[in-house]
DNA sequence: CACTTGACGTCTT
DNA sequence: TAAGACGCCAAGT
């Protein structure tokens, strides 16, 4: 595997700022591999670490990965916990929450 | 080599 | 605005 991109792509992923989220095809951007969305998907599915905080990764949508499934309602209580508020559909206003748009334009 | 798969994203209807 | 179609790219079969 391509070690560069798991490094680039987890350390992108660590700072992300808490009670905010960013999404898959930003941080393969910003990790320098544009297109490679799936791609970080694959990398958190086969990671597992404590101190990552893989939850603050969504969909650019706004709304959660892998809907149904317990890692989402994990997901979307630790969120929540962060003060993260969803929407009545279950998405995540990014205007709002986003990062690092969110950080960039904040008022 | 052809085809499928996947924690995704964008463009068309 | 919502729902599909289509694009993306590395890995696996």
């Amino acid at each position: 595997m391509d070690a560069a991109f798991r490094l680039a792509v987890l350390a992108c992923i660590r700072q992300i700022p808490p009670g905010q989220v960013s999404s898959y095809g930003v941080l393969a951007a910003l990790a320098g591999y544009p297109r490679h969305a799936r791609h970080v998907g694959k990398l958190l599915a086969a990671h597992e670490e404590d101190e990552l905080p893989w939850y603050r990764v969504v969909a650019g949508s706004g709304r959660l990965a892998r809907p149904g499934t317990p890692e989402a309602d994990l997901q979307r209580a630790l969120l929540q916990s962060e003060g993260i508020a969803f929407r009545a559909n279950g998405s995540i206003d990014l205007r709002q929450f986003g990062w690092p748009v969110h950080s960039f334009m904040r008022k």
